[in-house]
DNA sequence: ATTTACTTTCAATAATTTTTGAAAACCCGA
DNA sequence: TCGGGTTTTCAAAAATTATTGAAAGTAAAT
């Protein structure tokens, strides 16, 4: 296979990817575009290549700036802003772990711990089985949110050789 | 709190939660509502509590039913089908994982392996770039798919004491 | 064999999300 | 402060995704 073909399949999957995972694909086809790119881009190279409109693209590049993916460039002298995004998968992956844990578990953990809350008789089936429900989803969740935050300090290689460790 | 608005914030944030993880809406409302009910419910049941029709209902229940997280219930001497959720959310979560490996994670490692064989002279800068990514994100998607297989296999108390021996 | 109770399908519609592109804002140098 | 290159905004349009509901399908009961 060609790079220009391979190129191409890697980014119309990344972007596929990353709608199962909340993300949209022209964010994820950006991501995945200045990912493999050597050299910083500029706006006009990522509208050209992936074919979206300037609007679209300053959007996307704005919302991975956000998730802390990717990161403007300044080159002396140059007038245009040129991007990139962090190299090291890694580092990307901690990063989408700790934005998404922020946005999503946090907030999740803090509504569980309301409704554990619920008035009511445990002897009432309907509450016990509420309760119980919401119990076991915190208890797991809070599991996640230490382990998550472990991961998020780590280095690979002692993440890895850790995971190695338990799971041979 | 009382319990009836309990279960609706639960139901509604159950399924904003969904929509961040590439599952619909109404899916994963569904699930919630059965996670929380004591006793196995029909469709009409479903309709009636979320207000949704049948044939969004019956589709979204044979989706969860797919992922393995409803059953169907043949209640002897009734003519109804009655459903109910796996309600140990270990369980819960280790079958999404189950899933979500088999149709993402997998798919893109097999891909990776054939990008990773593009033509081209790695001192080539683009083509470098380029093999490295795609060499480094499979690395760390095979970790994640071993320790995603060992997750699928063991069970609640190991895996957390397991974590909790590496995290603290 | 027909009725009745229920389930499934799917074309049409509605809702939501994404994309566009032109206008406005911004910013640097002259 | 003006001019031109660049970025940002956002209302409108397009694309995608979810929902409806009526008709077709299925199968137990009579």
């Amino acid at each position: 296979m060609k790079l220009t073909e391979a190129k191409q399949q890697f980014i119309s999957s990344w972007g596929a990817f990353g709608t199962h995972w909340g993300i949209n694909r022209t964010m994820a086809q950006i991501h995945a575009l200045l990912l493999i790119s050597p050299e910083p881009v500029t706006q006009d190279d990522v509208m050209d290549e992936l074919d979206i409109s300037r609007g679209n693209t300053n959007m996307n590049i704005r919302e991975l700036i956000n998730w802390g993916l990717v990161e403007r460039v300044l080159i002396p002298g140059e007038r245009k802003e040129y991007f990139t995004a962090e190299k090291d998968i890694w580092k990307v992956v901690k990063q989408i772990v700790k934005e998404r844990k922020k946005r999503e578990l946090e907030p999740m953990l803090q509504l569980l711990d309301k409704l554990e809350a619920v008035e009511g008789d445990k002897r009432d089936k309907s509450v016990k089985i509420f309760v119980d429900t919401i119990t076991s989803i915190k208890k797991l969740g809070r599991q996640a949110d230490k382990t998550l935050d472990a991961m998020i300090k780590a280095e690979e290689s002692w993440f890895i050789s850790s995971m190695m460790k338990i799971f041979k």
